[in-house]
DNA sequence: TATTAGCAGTCAAATAAATAGATTGCTAAA
DNA sequence: TTTAGCAATCTATTTATTTGACTGCTAATA
């Protein structure tokens, strides 16, 4: 229930939000009065101060301090007051020409879409390889590496490939390997990418003339792949240390616990993907670690195509506006050039 | 040319590295008086502390402070004074147990003791892939995957295995791709792992009957491979924080921009491998970055191969004894591991 | 000659006190 | 409903004061 600010308060707050995001300074009543679209005394912002205060949307750091966004705040400032356009003439140009790249692969794409992101925003990201398990698998196919070395690999609907490389303790003869692309593509293909478990695996078992060790030394492997999907990489790490968040030593040191423990942030963005982008500010994460950090992700639809996500990690006193026009600009040149047919 | 220190201010300089290690703070000649190694009063240590300052191994943060070692003194003490079997019976026990995980191929194994490194010293690990380029490839095989999207994997006589995904912009044959394979393997198995240029580019060109487009892209994208082969590993970016240095937000800023760029640690590392553990010492590494750091890096051989190597990074107040002591454990247990045929 | 006790001198770090400056909340008038 | 004006509040900055830890030097000692 987003509540009802009339104009002014909504232009205050706005003010108030921007201001602190740009500053990282406390806003008072007297610097706003040069706004000119507030036609009125420092003494009238005071009292609405006071009222946005009272109702949620701003806190104090001491009495006489200016006032900042609370999480509330900002909430409504995401949902309400943004512009989603906020992108220059000069920002634009060099999202396109660092989006012109070479693109090889889906996986290129994302890791030059994170580039990009941070180079842009000036803020850390972090890539997260896409949840494959609803993907379809179109084919699989072994290859004999060695007389003890073989290679899976699987290839989906989607355009994302996976391979490992097994080894095992006996040689394995081509017909093994033959018979074992037959059972497993049978299974297998038109089927989503899910862990091979249960009657599938018994079944598989069944179905094939090859050593139970091996077998079972596929399936392990093969599932290893797919439990590995969610691996995270961080890009610009060293982004923060310009922030005057950062000289809060504890904010560094949660900031490190943070990207050490991607983990928590690849979680955090599996976790409700509501929305194309989704911000989640402070607390709103539900993570201890990240109560002083907001995070916006971007889940990144090629044409329908969920080919991974991307986050962003800053103080909750995030340039929300900024981050979420450059992600709408990327998506859009990228679906753009998705239909040319560039990749 | 290692000076000629007497006894007496070797045991100093040792006591003085050691507990400055362990405290972080400056040591005073008082303090050394408890040391049940030296028998003398604080003024003669004082005289021995004036002399050590005066020929360069230790620092005075100021007059009323105590002694810091300096980066030469921290040399002396890692070539002449360090013990390197400096393990508790506790820490064997938890490194023998943290490799007993199951390996699954080289990587897997350079990942794994770059955890316990990470682990049993609290310091920051890098892990960098080995430098394949004097490794000699056995085979070469391309697969294809689509009409359009073609596998190349190359084998090397150390194990490490390449693979790329390559994608067309027109539709490939099964006699396009065997003749491929037939000119590649011919030219390459048998030789290092290198940069695929000049006349043996032309050489390959020349012998194949497929477009130009098309080998010139498998070209460039085995180059790539080839390219990317020193790719750097964080772990335990967090570890820092704990330290006393981390206080200071220079130190914390200047740590970030390493993490962030890894090439520069991966250059460090890449630069001089003499020996299989080397040591760099502040401004030894010549880079700025890393003027307050100390890199003691562990190429780390198994029997005779390259197959990567692990840096630890941390203040140049490191606790070199134990890292090199742990270094050397986790490489014995390795090769025990491998000769007995464990991978 | 090498060692040591003793003490003055030095400096950083901790504590305390004083000042300046920013901003609010409230009151009363417009 | 808005605004001017002013006291009250609290931080941040500056300055001063105290404390305590070491050293370096000197002169006595073994």
């Amino acid at each position: 229930m987003p509540e009802n600010l009339d104009n002014r308060k909504r232009k205050i707050l706005q003010a108030i939000v921007e201001e602190y995001i740009e500053t990282s300074e406390p806003v008072s009543s007297g610097s706003l009065v040069q706004n000119e679209e507030l036609h009125c005394s420092s003494a009238t912002i005071r009292n609405e101060m006071a009222e946005l205060e009272q109702i949620g949307f701003l806190e104090k750091p001491h009495t006489s301090a200016g006032r900042v966004p609370s999480e509330k705040g900002y909430r409504y400032y995401v949902d309400e007051l943004l512009r989603e356009d906020n992108l220059s003439r000069k920002e634009m140009e060099m999202i396109r020409e660092m989006l012109e790249a070479k693109v090889n692969g889906l996986e290129d794409l994302a890791r030059i879409a994170t580039t990009t992101l941070s180079e842009i925003t000036h803020y850390t990201t972090i890539s997260i390889e896409p949840n494959v398990n609803n993907h379809t698998i179109v084919d699989i196919k072994f290859i004999l590496l060695g007389t003890r070395v073989l290679m899976a690999v699987i290839l989906t609907d989607s355009g994302i490939i996976r391979e490992s490389i097994i080894k095992f303790d006996e040689d394995l003869t081509t017909d093994q390997v033959n018979d074992l692309t037959y059972v497993f593509k049978n299974k297998l293909v038109g089927k989503p990418l899910e862990k091979i478990e249960g009657p599938l695996e018994e079944y598989i078992m069944a179905e094939i003339n090859t050593g139970v060790k091996v077998i079972e030394k596929i399936i392990e492997e093969i599932n290893k792949l797919l439990e590995s999907s969610s691996k995270a990489y961080i890009e610009g790490a060293n982004k923060v240390v310009d922030m005057p968040e950062f000289k809060k030593i504890d904010m560094a040191k949660d900031f490190l616990n943070v990207i050490d423990a991607k983990d928590i942030i690849a979680d955090v963005i599996n976790t409700g993907m509501a929305k194309d982008i989704n911000v989640y500010i402070g607390s709103e994460s539900e993570r201890e670690e990240l109560k002083n950090f907001s995070i916006v992700t971007f889940n990144h639809l090629l044409d329908g195509k969920d080919i991974g996500t991307i986050g962003i990690i800053g103080p909750t006193r995030m340039d929300y506006s900024k981050v979420i026009s450059v992600m709408k600009y990327i998506s859009k040149k990228l679906n753009e050039d998705y239909k040319k047919g560039k990749f």
